[in-house]
DNA sequence: GACAGTCCATACGGTGGCGTACGGAGGTTC
DNA sequence: GAACCTCCGTACGCCACCGTATGGACTGTC
């Protein structure tokens, strides 16, 4: 962390990551971030033009890695019942690569910020489309089907936050999976 | 707004409670929320000793207007199964007084605070305990109540959140009152 | 080993928010 | 109406953060 290397662009997107998550907007600040990487201002403003530039890309990041990535890794399920539930268990804290929606609820309080908004935006609607279109598949009518995406997806919204505000009221381990097993079978049934 | 009268500290407060609504724990400035009630920050530390007096003042204010008021609103019904439609159907926005979840979405950035920390634990275990008690009276088992409860809470989070980032992905009007009851016969059912 | 390009530290000016000091305006009491 | 208390505006110092300027260290190339 201290190592004293040369840093890349990556390096402080990454670190800007980091923050987004643990406090929000607010905390992508440069010379904080220079602080945790072991560097200065100098070294950030030769590989950005600004702090904009730095919290833009880490939203792009975010919106890559915890929407695009995600379905294209259970898209390999060829069933549909279980791919819900690998997506499910992935989001909701199953997978240790990382916090469950930490970064979209730490983007709560600046919603309406002009960077944030259309990226929230995008992966709302990226999340929502491709839930209701499991259920499509699943033989309900669009209308239903993107019903039941919604409530899916503000079970897996609402899990992330109660885990993010206060761990020891969310379920964990068996809990968890019961709790998993209790929204899917539930939303697919008819 | 711009009236010249005399503020109170509950004037102060209320400013500041809607500021934490709007923008979270970093919304609520002094000058800020002098500016929005036309005074200056003499008049603020007059009433205060500082930021962290107003702010620990607005969550309290939020800590019993959207957790025991609401309760007590809706004990006066005396059906359980009525009362939680009523209390679902204030909590998801049917009820104009105030914005679904707005104070607790802007508090997630920030929920390791020192101020924020403890009012939100308390929050969340007193609203989820008194949803499992609606289902022990409905013949659950206590365990089963529980989890249940926990389900309700987190459709109730993760519904508010959907209304406060990309209000046109949630559903509205009649749409909502399906979602309520459909959230409400999922979770009454054995 | 000189040179050029890449990367970074230091130093500085500008801005915004917090808290304090102090004086003055407006109402109250006798 | 004079003293007094309540409330608030103004002015100031302090600190955190942003962005810029500039010189230098490091690396590869011939």
């Amino acid at each position: 962390m201290a190592e004293r290397k040369r840093l890349s662009a990556a390096d402080w997107t990454g670190e800007a990551y980091r923050a987004l998550a643990a406090g929000g907007v607010v905390a992508v600040a440069v010379e904080a971030l220079a602080g945790r990487l072991g560097a200065t201002k100098g070294s950030f403003y030769w590989h950005f033009t600004g702090r904009d530039a730095v919290l833009e890309a880490a939203l792009q990041h975010w919106e890559r890695a915890e929407t695009e990535d995600v379905i294209a890794l259970v898209e390999s399920e060829p069933d549909v019942l279980t791919r819900l539930r690998n997506l499910l268990t992935i989001a909701l804290g199953g997978h240790p690569a990382y916090r469950a929606g930490g970064v979209e609820l730490a983007l709560q309080a600046t919603a309406g910020h002009p960077l944030v908004a259309p990226v929230l935006a995008r992966v709302t609607h990226r999340r929502i489309s491709y839930l209701a279109d499991q259920f499509v598949l699943l033989g309900f009518d669009p209308t239903d089907a993107r019903q039941r995406g919604l409530i899916a997806y503000t079970a897996y919204l609402g899990h992330a936050q109660l885990v993010h505000a206060t761990p020891d009221s969310a379920p964990t381990g068996p809990g968890l999976q019961a709790y998993v097993d209790a929204v899917i079978t539930t939303l697919s049934r008819p």
